[in-house]
DNA sequence: AATTTTTTTGACCAACTGGTAAAATGAGGC
DNA sequence: GCCTCATTTTACCAGTTGGTCAAAAAAATT
């Protein structure tokens, strides 16, 4: 039981959590192998083995940093702060994380779409309380008059329908609107969208 | 080369199918495997191979059929009609379906999120280019004062993420808001976001 | 330098994978 | 009832899979 990680072991296991996210996110749990995540980490697999116990403790690994990077923005969202510029910052910094790490994003929705085996309970407890408390807030806000009505919990599906899009169907978003980047035009259409459906009067 | 087909090869196929979506859908390609799909037929995986010659064969059959009924609804798209309602009205099949077909979005998705490699032809084919002429519709109504000026692709970016949204993650949707049916929610929100950002004025 | 500990390798295994071949069974037309 | 053709089953196979084990090679410690 030791606590101080050798470099060597800091490299390795930073290599195969990396590996695995490239290789998971592009064929799920049970269309990866051991194999493929090994070659992609320049270990041979027992050497891969030694650093986790198995295919299973490679994936809840990088499945449990996974969540906690998720969820930090949505406790960043201020209930103090001005409604409509704490949905877009937020909304800007989902759509920012689509961008730059879109292995995470779609290994979370190859997750939730094969039916979230593995991150259920997180999502009905965790999840559940913060998005119920995050609607007392919305709720609040519309009270106030100072947003639209707007139903919290569908209104954070858009976003994060919306932002996690750009990543998870990027094949299909470049295929539809050519060369052009699509993230400019996104962010955007985002703004747009967003002020409109919240902007009161 | 027989044309007509008789009433078992009819059941079997469908069986077949029916039980490579349920599959296909639940763990992609790779993740799957014959015996599940012939189990979930009924069929003994050699019986099976006798009306698919392979596990490629039937995923192929599924997604050419998948990929019609996915189209289909865009060219109901009636240039000649009121743009609000052309847009809600098409938004509502879409959510339909993922209601109804929730296997067919999900199987869809993670052919996408997987790189798409069985349909990027047909993307950057027949549905770029059907998107493209779409675009000129929506733009010309933008022009006439119709609508409010909105990037034709990311509108429909919007649409088709928020619609599959509900099926896809179907299983954080629920475990977010709990008991209640999400469509009848989703329902409202989705027209209620459309009508705001398209109205004019 | 000797020793201990960590890391890496190569050889291996049982279970599972997609797919095949041939024989056995069934159904419909005569 | 017989024949033909469609359908189903049984037995099988070669390649891949997740994972093990003992020995070898590197590092770290003394």
């Amino acid at each position: 039981m030791q606590k101080t990680k050798s470099r060597i072991q800091r490299k390795n296991q930073a290599a195969i959590l990396a590996a695995g996210l490239e290789v998971f996110s592009q064929y799920g749990f049970r269309g990866s192998t051991l194999d493929q995540i090994a070659d992609a980490a320049g270990l041979s697999k027992p050497n891969m083995l030694y650093y986790f116990a198995s295919k299973d403790a490679i994936y809840m690994a990088i499945l449990t940093r996974l969540l906690g990077d998720w969820m930090k923005p949505v406790y960043a969202i201020n209930p103090a702060g001005d409604p409509v510029e704490e949905i877009l910052k937020y909304s800007k910094i989902k759509l920012q994380m689509s961008r730059l790490y879109p292995a995470e994003s779609r290994l979370f929705a190859i997750e939730i779409i094969q039916g979230a085996p593995n991150i259920i309970d997180v999502l009905s407890g965790e999840l559940h309380d913060t998005m119920q408390s995050l609607a007392k807030v919305i709720n609040g806000w519309v009270k106030q008059g100072r947003i639209r009505p707007v139903h919290p919990q569908h209104l954070f599906f858009s976003i994060w329908s919306l932002t996690q899009h750009y990543a998870d169907f990027d094949k299909q978003v470049r295929a539809v609107i050519g060369d052009e980047d699509p993230f400019d035009g996104a962010e955007v259409h985002l703004e747009d969208m967003l002020r409109r459906l919240l902007s009161p009067e």
